[in-house]
DNA sequence: TCCTCGGGTTTGGGATACCAAAGCGGTACG
DNA sequence: CGTACCGCTTTGGTATCCCAAACCCGAGGA
């Protein structure tokens, strides 16, 4: 489970524009988040404000809107992840106790067994979000706690916020039960490496599955940015930050 | 220069934070702050917030402090930092162009000139204070220049993220000009790396560098930690984050 | 002397009123 | 028919106001 507690409004607000409630592109206007969230403007703009340092969340001129989906950025993301989450499988090799791989291995089990789960065969479709979101969320906990075994805060604070970002374009993505059962084998490859103490296949490892998600997501989106688009979420792809010397 | 523009406000009171005029561990108060910067209280929370994000308020209880100094911190920050501006320069390395590089090369001459600078004999202490400023500038800005030269905007904000963290420690720091040349040395190393376009080498002296100058500043630290708390300033040892399994 | 309990004061959180400016639409003129 | 201008409406920014709860301090009792 994620952290959960911000304000309450925060994280009604967050759930909101990452369940896509709240569509990619979207202005949004205090005074509409007024009534829609039966609060007043006060508190939510202090969840606005943390949600934009969140990413997930923008200035549009005066106003708001929520951020785009955007590939130049998950390229972005994707190298700064690549870097930061090897590092993380280094120092976890080094300094996770047992127990805590233990653990990290139990959390895949336990996922693993949705798939093979027989469930309420009256809704189907239900079943098979419930199954899309415990698939995301697993991901999502597996990366943010091997990123905690690094023992290093902002690390781990840095991937917490990539998954962040990233979250939005699982839920685009069809989650086929072999695309699952895929992430779930290097998820449990991963582990392996760290049990085993070795550093530079864990990190190997990592770098492999962090570029590989994300050429299968940039793909995907790529493939599928125009039916996207017609379901109104604005899929962008911005001008790729070039170094330049001006204004640090 | 940094990049000045957030509100007036916040950029004021985060000015007086980095420059210790609110000193570390301080207790803060909205009403407080109300007639100290002559705002209201709602600008004033909005900057709170984001200062808030940025590491350099926290909230305590209720209520806010100025985040303390911490060595606990301060280790785990420059770990984080080893990694992100490794991969910084290995990036830099392939995409920097030429120009930028000579850029890069120049600002450090710039600077590199203010210790041999005749100053104003009327005022030698303002004359160092400013000497130091702007070595303490000049090494903030050749790391958050580096960071951008990786083309990678995520990198570059989460190093000046760290080293706006890190910022303080530099005021409480003696600065020779021993070893500000010292400093500016493995700048140039690093700059004449990346114009050979080596990757590998960047990379390890960025690491040397950047482990060089926080064993440097955590010695320091422990030393002079007393003195230090008796001038009013909270430096701390907090406990190292361990791995744990729990709440994510 | 130390601890406990209580009440007054301070403080952050939320709600609301006001303001200036940006955006939008309609109208009138070319 | 097109365009430019003007005024109204919407919207974020700011200033206050109110409230509940946390905090502080002192008095009283063990």
């Amino acid at each position: 489970m994620a952290s959960t507690v911000g304000t309450p409004l925060y994280d009604r607000l967050r759930t909101a524009i990452l369940s896509l409630d709240y569509v990619p592109g979207e202005k949004l206007t205090e005074r509409g988040l007024e009534s829609d969230l039966d609060a007043s403007r006060t508190p939510i703009r202090t969840a606005l404000l943390r949600l934009e340092a969140d990413g997930l969340v923008r200035r549009e001129g005066r106003g708001w809107s929520v951020t785009p989906i955007d590939l130049t950025e998950i390229r972005a993301l994707s190298e700064y992840r690549e870097a930061v989450e090897a590092a993380c499988a280094r120092l976890a090799a080094a300094r996770a106790s047992d127990s805590d791989l233990a653990a990290l291995a139990d959390s895949l089990n336990e996922t693993g067994n949705a798939d093979t789960w027989s469930g309420d065969p009256t809704s189907a479709h239900a079943t098979d979000l419930a199954i899309s979101e415990a698939g995301i969320r697993a991901g999502n906990d597996f990366h943010a706690l091997l990123a905690q075994l690094s023992g290093n805060p902002f690390m781990a604070d840095s991937i917490r916020g990539v998954m962040t970002r990233l979250l939005r374009t699982r839920w685009l993505e069809v989650r086929t039960p072999e695309s699952r059962a895929h992430a779930r084998e290097e998820h449990l490859a991963i582990v392996a490496a760290l049990q085993r103490r070795d550093a530079d296949a864990a990190a190997a490892l990592v770098v492999a599955h962090t570029r590989g998600t994300a050429e299968r997501t940039l793909a995907f989106l790529s493939d599928e940015r125009r039916r996207l688009r017609g379901r109104g979420f604005a899929i962008i792809e911005s001008e790729p930050a070039r170094a330049h010397l001006d204004a640090v």
